[in-house]
DNA sequence: ATGAAAGCGCTAACAC
DNA sequence: GTGTTAGCGCTTTCAT
């Protein structure tokens, strides 16, 4: 049970490899006779075309690059899932790379990227100088990261749906209203959108915002000890915004074995994070589309009826997911 | 900024093709001047060779395909991350494939896979006949699945899980100790091991075993009504097994908030999971451990060292995780 | 309607 | 130590 190769079913087939290859591509003409004699051959031998020889004379592989930091975090899995099912409704196969995080990971990705030929490249990672993605050359699209002034990027909209949590968590009566979040120090002076919708809806309102930082880069234990020690130390919080649900998920864990009544409100609304913790509220980022977007603005690029502004965002809306219970 | 090929290498740096692939591959004796023209043409023009090309060549892709009903559930995210991880050290690529569970979609993929030549599949899903499989004459391991009896499994040890689960929740003082499934009946009545494992440990301690069904299938409001309806029914329940860790969830969300005291623990114990639930206990899967072995098992038929017998199954141990609360 | 021949970018005999 | 040549499996002019 050898390899069979376009060439093999010419031959048994009695016509010339040009002839199968015809067949195979439903390119000219072609008498039904043969047609079926090819048709045949192909499946008496069990052929099927090697895409590797296609992709290099076509200088085309179908294959797209995704990057992102972790397939593991539901956020990437979910939109990572997304992706492949539209992409390979459109005939294109993924390619997938987690970095971790990790600029060097992520640099010998983009690399490996390009001597596999991909067409494209979506990422949701950003470790690197911007001018590394700039020179790749290659059609590249971001979800909700800046690559560069030249990658369009996707993402929800962070500051509004900042501002629909903290306005939730008003309307139920919170007196005492924190954020927390696994940003880092500098990040959150960099005026990071989730944040900054907090800050202002609260002060709109004459709230006083009080920021709790818990480490990403921590260990799961610490960042409960930490949060435990908020808990603490402003024992009057009753309501939080957590900027991403694993957060949202912690807090609440420590919360109520420790019965604080607090009202949190998450942000991803990942399918997984629903199913888990279905008494927490979150806002949602629509992964579907958000996914659907990147894809056709890829898709734009490929047939060249994309024009590119610097800095150009596609920002889609949130919603608010209120807890069942 | 046209691409740029060996030959363009060769030429720029004075010397044949055959020279810069030496170079390139460290083969062959070459004069240390010549190396370095070559390897200052390559940083001049910013070569990177093309894999497709090697590839076809050399009859091997460096990538492996990895089928899995759905990286957005986070078993089968982490284990395609652990999978990821340990195959990009080896060189090798990553195609993802979601089959959603669908048949159609699981051919279709499987057949893309053969056409791009992958090096072997690494297969977490299965509706076909085994014979398709089988005579996809490739390298397959499969993770907790039965594809064909030639096709070697990971798993971990579902009965003991199940019998530490129970024990467990005897150990806790439950009196009444149900167990929660999403598989259908046929597959319960097959003898899943997780079930097995239940009811064998409550026998053996005169308990009743109390199966309760909530179908993957429906959405999660209605396993949720679901839910409510079996508490309805068996007010007694204190303790329950979760035979999925998302059920576990749900379980927990719809107990707590009619006020149900019951131990519950679930299974599988993805690091999602124990951030998103901390006050849940769960059996965990060593889900990086069974990446390594499926693909040591891998690498060992690559090798040609890995030497079947049918049925072959690497049964990987289990781990207890109390919740901290 | 069909075939012969060249070539996609690379590697590996086989020369010298 | 380096170059010439053929070929991996396919598609596509260009003939006929």
């Amino acid at each position: 049970m050898e390899k069979v190769r376009l060439e093999d079913v010419a031959e048994h087939a009695g016509v010339s490899p040009t002839t199968v290859s015809r067949v195979l591509n439903n390119r000219g003409a072609i008498s039904d006779k043969t047609r079926k004699k090819v048709n045949d051959a192909i499946e008496e031998l069990g052929y099927f075309p090697n895409e590797i020889a296609r992709s290099l004379y076509g200088n085309k592989t179908n294959i797209i690059g995704v990057l992102f930091p972790n397939v593991s975090n539901p956020f990437y899995g979910e939109m990572v899932t997304e992706l492949e099912t539209i992409l390979s409704e459109k005939g294109y196969k993924v390619l997938i790379c987690n970095t971790n995080n990790n600029p060097e990971k992520e640099a010998k990705y983009l690399k490996m990227l390009l001597s596999n030929q991909v067409d494209g490249v979506i990422v949701g990672s950003r470790n690197l100088p911007s001018d590394i993605y700039q020179k790749a050359h290659l059609p590249i699209v971001a979800i909700d990261r800046v690559l560069s002034e030249k990658v369009p990027i996707i993402r929800s909209d962070n500051y509004q749906g900042a501002c629909m949590a903290t306005e939730y968590l008003i309307d139920k009566k919170c007196k005492k209203i924190a954020l927390f979040t696994g940003s880092p120090e500098e990040e959150i002076m960099r005026g990071d959108q989730r944040i900054k919708g907090y800050i202002d809806t609260l002060e709109k309102q004459d709230y006083d915002p009080l920021i709790l930082q818990v480490s990403f880069d921590e260990d799961e234990a610490f960042q409960r000890k930490r949060v435990a020690e908020y808990l603490d130390a402003y024992p009057d919080i009753d309501g939080a915004f957590a900027t991403g649900d694993t957060l949202a998920g912690i807090l609440n864990t420590v919360a109520s074995s420790r019965g604080n009544q607090i009202k949190i409100v998450g942000y991803d609304g990942t399918d997984t994070f629903l199913k888990f913790c279905g008494n927490i509220s979150t806002i949602r980022q629509p992964i579907k589309e958000m996914a659907q977007v990147a894809i056709d603005v890829m898709s734009g690029i490929f047939a060249g009826d994309y024009h590119h502004q610097d800095n150009q965002e596609f920002i889609l809306p949130v919603t608010l997911i209120e807890s069942i219970y």
